[in-house]
RNA sequence: GGAGAAAUACCCAAGCCUGGUUGAAGGGGGCGGUCUUGAAAACCGUUAGGUCGGCGACGGCGCGGGGGUUCGAAUCCCUCUUUCUCCGCCA
């Protein structure tokens, strides 16, 4: 949620700075409503006054045995005037919030504007792997391998679902752990999340209303809108909330988050061949790190979650690219991303396995979260993010970067002992 | 799933039946002070946090959330949420 005040005293500069990821910005509009309405609440303010001394004096005649015929039928007609006025009132408050919630974030000045095309490659880590025999695609390493089972994960689940089965279920679970004693070390607290969270998780992390149908929701019969739950699409989802509505003291920050969840998401109308196996599903498994800062620490906390994704990455030996977003391809509520994509040589494509976001206090507004600084006085609280990592992603690349001339797979050194020791998958 | 009870400020807690100097008693804790070399104890004082409007003076809202009744609601009515106790079921 971008504050209100900002608009109101800087509109030309939130309008153009808008314009990189919209088509049309106004937002006379909003200001005209917002002007309407202060002024309805300062008029029902004054009429409140004058009602609540009203009430005092009708006690004080009433104790006194006299008539308030009179002064009560008064109060009675502003009564009137208060109910009309404030249901004006109300609607235009509900008109500018609604207004407020879909606008995005306001991105750092350095991102570039334009889609995905204008994404810049910052660096990458090692080179492109080569093979001296004929590359096969992770789907049938995987399937060849007996670590996917494809097929019948469709006939059980559906379309854009697999199964983890044997050793691959074991790779994948390696990863997760890996990943979970990595955080556990650098300082971040282990969260095992709900995964069905309520509509408010969602709006406050900048997902809805814009994007609801992304997301699995959960109706029953005599639930409404704003009752359902929902699958959450990223642990960020729930991580994002957890201090909503809450006070934190600044020596309480920053607040370092992470949790290992299955992910769920519609992914409606995305079905490429560079899609193919476990690179998108309905369901996935990814660690994701949340941090809760204080305005002047949020590049600092940027780099951290970035590099301790680039981290884990190195250490499992990947090649990879660090690219930063164009506008278009940050998600709304973010003023920068940075994705980590790793190489898949059969396909010769990056694909995301992590990104990296600070929402400033884009998310901390929408789900009100604040902290108190030394000298008492109230802020909204910064949240970033980063995935570290996403393992259904990264299973695809690490047995295609480590495939063999003979089928089997190497596993890379730091997930051995989380394998039993064992070297080779064949 | 069934039956009860509850939610008041940083914490505990009174008020609710019987609506109006409760725009929230009292206690703890916090803060300030007296006393003391310092501290403790005792005593005195003080303490609604938040939010909206306003340059400000100040004003509005607030007793779990949302509605309603009323000139007026912590108090009456409806509704939702959460917590606790008992019963049932259950990994």
């Amino acid at each position: 949620m971008i504050d209100i005040n900002r608009i109101r005293n800087n509109k030309e500069e939130v309008e153009k700075a808008l314009l990189k990821r919209m088509d049309n910005v106004n937002l006379d509009e909003l200001l005209e409503w917002d002007k309407e309405k202060r002024q309805i609440g300062t008029l029902m303010d004054g009429y409140r006054a004058e009602r609540r001394k009203a009430s005092d004096k009708i006690a004080e005649l009433k104790r006194a045995g006299e008539n308030t015929d009179d002064i009560v039928k008064e109060m009675k007609e502003l009564g009137t005037k208060i109910d009309e006025g404030m249901i004006k009132y109300t609607e235009l408050d509900k008109r500018i919030f609604d207004y407020l919630a879909l606008l995005p974030n306001i991105l750092d000045d350095d991102v570039k504007s334009g889609g995905k095309e204008n994404n810049e490659v910052l660096r990458t880590n090692l080179e492109q792997p080569k093979f001296d025999f004929n590359l096969k695609p992770h789907y049938e390493i995987l399937k060849d391998l007996k670590m996917v089972d494809y097929d019948r994960g469709v006939k059980i689940a559906g379309e854009k679902n697999w199964i983890y089965t044997g050793i691959g279920a074991r790779l994948e679970w390696a990863l997760i752990n890996y990943f979970i004693d990595t955080h556990i070390k650098n300082g971040f607290q282990f969260m095992m999340l709900p995964y069905m969270l309520k509509y408010e998780c969602g709006f406050g992390a900048g997902q809805f209303p814009k994007f609801n149908d992304e997301v699995y929701m959960i109706k029953n019969e005599d639930e409404d809108e704003k009752n359902v739950k929902f699958l959450l699409p990223t642990a960020e989802t729930g991580l994002v909330n957890l201090h909503s509505n809450e006070i934190m003291n600044i020596d309480e920050l920053p607040k370092k988050y992470f949790a290992y969840t299955q992910c769920f998401r519609v992914e409606a109308g995305s079905s490429r061949e560079e899609e193919r196996g476990t690179i998108r599903g309905h369901q996935f498994n990814k660690v994701e790190m949340v941090e809760y800062v204080t305005e002047d620490k949020t590049e600092q906390a940027f780099d951290e979650l970035l590099n301790i994704a680039e981290g884990l990455m190195k250490s499992l030996g990947l090649h990879y690219q660090v690219s930063k977003l164009a506008a278009g391809d940050c998600a709304q509520g973010m003023c920068r991303t940075y994705d980590i994509e790793v190489w898949i040589p059969s396909m010769k494509i990056y694909k995301e396995v992590s990104s990296v976001s600070n929402s400033r206090d884009y998310q901390a507004r929408r789900n009100n979260t604040k902290y108190r600084d030394a000298d008492g006085n109230l802020h909204y609280a910064c949240t970033l993010n980063g995935s570290g990592l996403a393992t259904s992603r990264l299973v695809p690349a690490i047995v295609e970067q480590y495939q063999n001339e003979d089928g089997s797979i190497t596993i890379p050194e730091v997930l051995r002992p989380y394998m039993g020791g064992l070297e080779v998958i064949k």
